[in-house]
DNA sequence: CATGAATGAGTATTCATTCAT
DNA sequence: AATGAATGAATACTCATTCAT
């Protein structure tokens, strides 16, 4: 019995998950060009031949890996978006950032990994300031509403702040005090003004 | 008629420079890995075994650029260290900063690209962290004799904040409201407590 | 459809033989050190990139040569053994041993280049020495049993004449009388003593 | 005041000897493709320059210390046969031989590292083969002399032990009862006919 | 005579990618 | 869909040799 059409769709896709996040969690661990199609291909558990299959190039693995990293990312804000009306959701905003760095250091460690790369910014760069800007921007309308004189300085402001610690957490994380800035991010930013 | 000692000195001495400064230059625009030796000796206008002659391995020229970026903040820091007492020194200390950062953008664009790069953190990272820890610990006195009651929390909180400036500030130079940015920074961390 | 495990293992099995008939043939031929992978790849008909496929370091090719060559010698010393009854074998045992020189001189001339580098020595010496042992122990035993009262010391002698020949014969085949030289060596020690 | 002519050909025969000195002793330890132009210059405690005003060529250094041990072991037999009448030679000639394979180890060492080597073999060959034949001549007469039947056979076999003797001894100097293999030698060869 | 800076062709090895099966 | 054999350009590094001083 050949398989449908809805399996073989199916069974792509799982190993196209599967490719995926063992480049992510490999890019992670060792940076791009450490890491070899055949470790990736091996890390998934199959033939670079079929990897290429799934992938025509190493660059376009990295550009799912960015993708997908990027969609996690969404998905987290806009869980929050959606749950909280316009001008209550910094705090959690930032929590949700934050929890997800915790709990998913690879997504974020990917992250900075790949894009501190200039080789890999000409690739990337674009699509990445796009939604940093639009990251940003959520920023902004929040701090607009809470009254903010220069909503777009102190987003730019609040925004390397959380870059910052980001990348101090993920260059120390066990002592990085994470939690404590948060914690003062949201008391600097997320309070109604007075 | 051979040259004398002092002559090879400075013979090494120009060169090694000039090397260290294509290598810098170069890890900065494309990245370590990116970067080959012979892309180096060809910058540095030298053959590759000249190069190989002064630095014995890859490697040692990462080595040898990070010290030299090293040793100018160092000299930057330094000098504001020594021209003004302590409890005063938080807002030129940042202004001299930001200002090495718009001056020398290679300086922190091969810091960048070099230390996010696990495989390269494996080698620098510990002299890295110390260096780190140093000028946290620089923000700190400051902070504690400005009568901040958290200073170790506050330092943490200021340098996650300039990290994350630098870092925003080189992916979008054009953009990024430096100056602002600083100016608004010395006014949260740098003025006497009421 | 992939190929099967057989036939991989087949394709494996031949090229690896291809390989290391080229690099025996030229490590005899030019030296190791002067022989480049390069050269190995050209002369068994494949690239660089598959023959490093197969094996993983000019120095595991290195010890592939060498098995391949003591497996031979390995070969013909023990069918002489297995045909005739310990006490009878000097003759024949030198004889097959020679016989093999003159056939397959590439082995023995592969054996002599290498086996004299220091560089080499150090990576095969061990092996070398033990088997080198083995075959002189061989010899002592045929001496003991033939009577010969300082057997150990026979032993070494006969061997170094053995080894003496076949330099000789190898630094100028045309002239050498090996066949005479063999067969005093067979009067000497051969015979039955009276 | 300038040095005269005749120091200075002083000086330049004895750095020609040092450096000699110390290439035969690193070809003998390390084989001649493994040494290098500066290891030698170093060991000599010159600089890689002025090497090169005595030699001109890492291919010259090979000749000269091929011909400066040659020179040696001419001296050698040349001793033996100008204080020995032709017909008592032999066991004196061995004898002086040996004594020099363990007094000088790299003499002997050297000669076969390098003679081994095809690449070697194929500048220096006919001049070894050459002086290899002269030797065998030096054996043939004595033998000849002691009413041998077939001198040049005898010969062909005698040096053929020499041969492997030197070389076993050089392979693992500690364990090879070289005296003894030395009188057995001259016992078989050596005594005057009865 | 003396130095060591300078050259560049050459070497072992890696790795993204293709392709026959 | 699946394998892994096969390719070859590219890379870090070495070393005999030359040359300005």
């Amino acid at each position: 019995m050949p398989r449908t059409t809805a399996q073989n769709e199916q069974i792509r896709a799982e190993t196209r998950a599967v490719i995926v996040a063992s480049a992510m969690r490999l890019f992670a661990q060792q940076g791009y060009a450490t890491t070899t199609t055949r470790n990736i291909a091996t890390a998934a558990g199959l033939s670079v031949g079929l990897m290429y299959h799934y992938f025509d190039s190493k660059e376009s693995l990295l550009h799912a890996v960015f993708d997908f990293v990027m969609a996690r990312i969404d998905e987290t804000v806009t869980a929050v978006l959606l749950t909280h009306p316009a001008g209550e959701r910094l705090p959690d905003l930032l929590r949700a950032i934050f929890e997800l760095l915790t709990s998913h250091q690879e997504f974020w460690g990917a992250m900075y990994t790949l894009r501190t790369q200039p080789a890999i910014t000409a690739v990337i760069g674009d699509d990445f300031r796009q939604r940093t800007a639009a990251l940003r921007g959520c920023f902004m309308d929040e701090l607009a509403r809470a009254g903010q004189e220069k909503p777009e300085l102190e987003a730019y402001y609040l925004y390397s702040l959380v870059e910052g610690a980001i990348q101090q957490y993920l260059l120390d994380p066990i002592n990085y005090p994470l939690a404590e800035i948060v914690e003062k991010m949201i008391a600097q930013f997320g309070g109604k003004p007075r």
